[in-house]
DNA sequence: TTGACTCCCATAAAATCCCATGATAACCCA
DNA sequence: TGGGTTATCATGGGATTTTATGGGAGTCAA
């Protein structure tokens, strides 16, 4: 598999380790190497996580937008001064750092929810309010989205 | 074969084990691999379903969207979060995630309907009438399909 | 020494593999 | 055409492997 897909909630040990989920370890050995990166999210109270090509492309879209050199350390230095690279051992886990805990809310469980390039990590009550959120922004969204998504308009129940 | 047609009702067993159909595995083999993406239907109490080519579309959809925007990750968690890619065994089995087994209201049978470029996987008798409801509404709209398909009685559509 | 981190092993639950069976469908040949 | 054989498929269930998780012991740095 080569996208984050699915979500599952796996819990917080006493040391502060989390296993990552076995389907998204074996996406992120796909592009590289047996770690992740996580970084504070920038829209809402949650960890926003992936790998190597993830932070691939956040450094090419960081230098797309032709900023003056000032704007662009100022924007590098603020997404990657907060990403940490964390190695999980060979059972899977990681500990995670004390400030993306805080940003998250976290306490002994996490939802791991994969968004195709990345995945997020969410304290699960505050992930079920989001995904239901979001399945209504979607629905009124549909037509960004494309045919092939049954959202359809033809042979459908209707809402 | 390269479309998904007919409809099939097969067991769920003990284990929350089903038989993915054989003449839909191998439409799903064609598109790249042995295996099934699902997820929960956003109109209806069923669940989708399809292979590669279907996630590739709605993954390239997403893809061209803004890597930071707030709507982005709404959509893409509507879309991925609940999306499961599910590798059949050799006997082309898949047990189904507790969620979707919920949202389609599934108990120990499954109804397999073939709708083209993806399928749908139903509760038995929800699919009967949903599929009576279908039929009035294609007939009345069938002038938008084009001249050659003719509804004959017996619930196929002919060419 | 104390804490943070890693490595290693144990365990229970869940997922997967493997084989057997019965039913149906496809095939073959007189 | 009919009857028998073979192949395919859905399904049941035991055996094995994987996975998440707990905890002991070792390492390293402050």
């Amino acid at each position: 598999m080569n996208i984050f897909l699915s979500n599952t909630i796996n819990k917080i040990d006493a040391k502060g380790r989390v296993s990552i989920p076995s389907q998204f370890r074996s996406v992120l050995e796909n592009q590289g190497f047996a770690g992740v990166y996580l970084y504070p999210s920038f829209t809402s109270q949650s960890i926003d996580g992936g790998g190597e090509s993830l932070i691939n492309q956040i450094a090419q879209s960081i230098e797309k937008m032709q900023l003056f050199a000032e704007e662009t350390d100022a924007l590098a230095t603020a997404l990657f001064s907060e990403t940490y690279q964390l190695n999980y051992d060979q059972d899977g886990r990681v500990s995670l750092p004390e400030s993306l805990m805080i940003h998250a809310g976290l306490k002994d469980r996490v939802t791991f929810a994969g968004i195709g390039q990345k995945f997020q990590m969410w304290e699960p009550s505050a992930f079920e309010s989001f995904k239901n959120d979001s399945r209504v922004k979607a629905l009124q969204n549909r037509d960004l989205i494309g045919p092939s998504v049954n959202f359809s308009k033809n042979n459908k129940v209707e809402e």
